[in-house]
DNA sequence: TCTGTTATTGCGC
DNA sequence: GCGCAATAACAGA
């Protein structure tokens, strides 16, 4: 099984993707980078033209994974829509300072949509750039809006 | 095995 | 409205 890499702009990082196949290895944020071949579904995805990443998958979700339940749990949270801490690790059975240490450790952010679970009263927390989080939601927010508009 | 760390929460003042 | 303790799980020493 080949695994390949390749990197996509999103704003003012770039998103590094290793994948083989539909399933998604690593995701991680660079400052700097050229931009190459990305499985298609991320781009529609990051430029709010696709609700969804599949058939691509992440191999946080695969059996044997630490956290594996919960990032069952973050990944069934529908597009545009969010979740707090508490309520993911109520999900889970777990507590929701788990929860956050699972968030921080996601291997494939984007895939498991950790911006999707946000703090009570404010957005939580992302590494390495909130703004990532943001974007993320709002890009969400906007085409849910236009959806409902239609 | 122990200690430090963490993308939170809710209570008390 | 702010500060702080409670609390679970992993990594590194």
């Amino acid at each position: 099984m080949e695994i390949r890499s390749g990197i996509c702009r999103f704003g003012l990082w770039r998103i590094r993707i290793l994948w083989s196949e539909n399933l998604v290895h690593k995701v991680s944020f660079e400052r700097f980078g050229e931009e190459s071949y990305v499985p298609p579904q991320i781009k529609l995805f990051l430029s709010g033209k696709k609700d969804t990443l599949s058939p691509l998958t992440s191999v946080a979700l695969t059996d044997g994974h630490p956290y594996n339940n919960i990032y069952r749990a973050v990944f069934e949270i529908p597009y545009g829509e969010t979740k707090t801490y508490s309520e993911v690790a109520e999900i889970c059975g777990t507590h929701h300072r788990t929860v956050g240490i699972a968030m921080k450790r996601n291997p494939t952010p984007l895939i498991i949509p950790c911006h999707r679970v946000v703090s009570k009263n404010s957005l939580g927390g992302f590494t390495p750039d909130i703004m990532i989080k943001k974007s993320l939601l709002e890009i969400e927010k906007k085409k849910r809006n236009l959806a409902g508009l239609s």
